[in-house]
RNA sequence: GGUCGCGUAGCUCAGUUGGAUAGAGCAUCUGCCUUCUAAGCAGACGGUCACAGGUUCGAAUCCUGUCGCGAUCACCA
């Protein structure tokens, strides 16, 4: 039970029995730093039950509960906030209840437990990775290991776009320009050299389209009528009558891509456990609207197209299938719906997409709502804001993004140079420094991203970078570090630590308290699929635990017995500091 | 135009069932390395919480309207 279930349990029973009222909530908040105290009740809200003086009730329920608990040591009343201070058993027991939790702050996975399937990431195969996708590949990374953390059993996958009209135009442009180039002959990372020519396509289109409109053709007719475009569009229609020829050359151009992605995974440090692809599961989803068809969920319209209509909900008229019979995009993702429920039995999903789908994921889930399946309750959209240049929004094909692998390369760099700046690194070898810079550069990117709310839009500027002080990666890193420099040199068995007769100081319970939150931390970033509050709660803890290093002597204190509880506490500062960073894929240094 | 989201310090962000004098970091300025790692600590400066109403004992938070920014409203994905 947590401290404030326990506190108004008393309460409960103490206003039953002094005003014969029935309350079981109450609201509690953390004492402001200004104040005496530890845990504050607000008293305003009792007063709708009973009409007193804010102030003299206060003063009641504190000197009842300073008598009665164990828990309460003392009290002041300022205005209405009843601030209560907790006494020294009651910061042992906390201790004591953390140190004794191996698992502390998080839930076990059990067979029995929920499953939820994470999609994130699901690329276009036409070209690399940007600084858009980062961010989807983080968020989508650490919701679901925060999904896990909180006791669910987790399936993280991808949807992977690789087929279309877009890698087409990719295919095209190589076979016009490329020469034969491969990532072999040209030492280009794949995804890369297939952008190059999805770029290269559309510089040639620009230039068609130019020259047609020269020629007194309206604009939109040479868009549609540029030779290459046509092209790409042949392409596609041999690709979809299954060509031979086509589709070796798609094969091989994907699997540039995939082997780029690959690395540029790997080196962001998120991972898949089922990879589905679109060109397998395009045709999806059909069938089921023919069955939808049949209970009356869609309509369809003279020319053959099947529609839904939402204007009950509040929406437009929604197609679902193409006169011609052909699935749209909404098609296929009803299918791959039903059918990872089908593949994994899984109880919720999220999709991690870009907040310019909303509208879209909002009739997706609707329309599996009406389709009759329960599951449909259980889907959530994480919606994140877009990642804009201070230059406007990224565009592949124009060339002004900012790319992943080039990202963090950039960050590793910078915090190599820092490092070396700094030099504390006496005794490692080349190895562990370059693993070191990248985990501080990666550190410095993850938590940059991941520390704001993900439906907020961020706005990225390249040539102010990324800090690596103050609310920042490495910060938490470093406080981490200095702690493993602590233990190392404090070397001590802690098992038999006992703490009964033990008095905190303010400092030590102000990281107490602040430890004892990481459960419920955990438990409210899963339930609002957020990593930020991940991320802004080990700030917390670490500037509150550095101001403690900073003042307080660890292993010069007078007594052996505050030496030893203080090297514990860095220790289960260290543990919350390294579970939290995890869970953001983020890893912690020994030495920085 | 309809719908959805956002608007908090010069900049980047916290502020979650409505609660005390709205908090951090960066930047600027002041102190602190002969003691556990100064990627740090202690402090100063900095606010019309976009604006106007409303609900409430109490509003950055809830409601309405206005303005600004963004997204979306395709037989594209």
């Amino acid at each position: 039970m947590t401290l404030e279930a326990k506190i108004s349990k008393q309460l409960t029973t103490f206003l039953q029995e002094t005003y014969q009222v029935e309350i079981e909530s109450f609201e509690f908040q953390q004492t402001r730093k200004e104040f005496e105290g530890d845990l504050t009740l607000v008293v305003f809200p009792i007063l709708k039950y009973i009409k007193t003086n804010p102030a003299k009730l206060g003063e009641q329920i504190g000197e009842y509960l300073t008598n009665s608990s164990d828990e309460v040591s003392k009290y002041n009343v300022l205005k209405g906030f009843l601030n209560l201070s907790l006494s020294e058993n009651f910061f042992t027991e906390m201790v004591d209840n953390i140190r004794k939790d191996k698992n502390f702050g998080f839930k076990e996975v059990t067979k029995d437990s929920d499953k939820v399937m994470v999609e994130y990431s699901s690329p276009n195969t036409n070209k690399p990775l940007h600084l858009g996708h980062v961010r989807n590949n983080l968020l989508g990374y650490s919701v679901a290991e925060i999904q896990k953390a909180a006791g669910k059993q987790v399936y993280k996958t991808q949807i992977i776009n690789d087929r279309g009209i877009h890698i087409c135009k990719s295919m095209v442009a190589w076979q016009k320009f490329g020469d034969g180039e491969t990532p072999q002959t040209s030492g280009v990372k794949g995804d890369h050299l297939v952008g190059k020519y999805y770029v290269e396509f559309d510089k040639a289109y620009k230039a068609e389209i130019e020259d047609l409109v020269q020629k007194g053709k309206i604009l939109e007719e040479a868009k549609k009528e540029a030779p290459i475009f046509v092209e790409a569009q042949k392409m596609l229609k041999k690709w979809e009558a299954g060509d031979p020829k086509v589709v070796e050359l798609w094969k091989t151009m994907n699997q540039w891509v995939y082997d780029g992605f690959e690395i540029t995974y790997k080196n962001l440090g998120v991972d898949f456990d089922k990879n589905y692809y679109e060109s397998q599961t395009y045709l999806l989803g059909k069938d089921h609207i023919k069955a939808g068809l049949e209970s009356g969920v869609f309509f369809k319209k003279e020319d053959g197209s099947v529609w839904i209509d939402l204007s009950e909900e509040g929406l437009d008229e929604k197609i679902v299938l193409r006169s011609d019979g052909t699935a749209v995009y909404m098609t296929q993702d009803i299918g791959t719906a039903i059918q990872r429920v089908a593949d994994y039995d899984i109880d919720e999903m999220v999709f991690t997409v870009g907040n310019e789908q909303d509208y879209h994921f909002k009739v997706l889930f609707l329309i599996l709502k009406k389709l009759g399946f329960e599951w449909a309750d259980h889907l959530f959209h994480l919606s994140y804001g877009m990642v804009d240049l201070p230059s406007g929004k990224m565009k592949s094909r124009e060339g002004n993004v900012v790319d992943a692998d080039d990202l963090v390369d950039e960050m590793i760099s910078t915090a190599r140079n820092i490092s070396q700046d700094l030099g504390k690194l006496e005794g490692y070898d080349e190895d562990e420094k370059n693993e070191l810079y990248r985990m501080i550069g990666l550190g410095a990117l993850k938590y940059y991203i991941l520390k704001v709310d993900p439906k907020k839009r961020i706005l990225f500027d390249p040539k102010e970078s990324v800090d690596f002080q103050g609310n920042t990666g490495p910060f938490i890193q470093y406080t981490y570090a200095r702690i493993q420099s602590i233990l190392r040199k404090a070397n001590l068995d802690s098992t038999s630590l006992d703490l009964s007769t033990y008095t905190f100081d303010v400092k030590e319970k102000a990281l107490i308290k602040i430890l004892n939150q990481f459960p419920e931390i955990i438990q409210q970033s899963a339930e609002q699929y957020s990593p930020a509050l991940v991320a802004n709660y080990v700030y917390d803890l670490v500037k509150e635990f550095n101001s403690f290093y900073q003042n307080i002597s660890i292993l010069g204190a007078d007594e052996l017995q505050q030496i030893e509880f203080r090297v514990e506490l860095a220790r289960l500062v260290a543990e919350v500091i390294k579970k939290s960073f995890s869970v953001l894929g983020i890893s912690v240094p020994q030495r920085m």
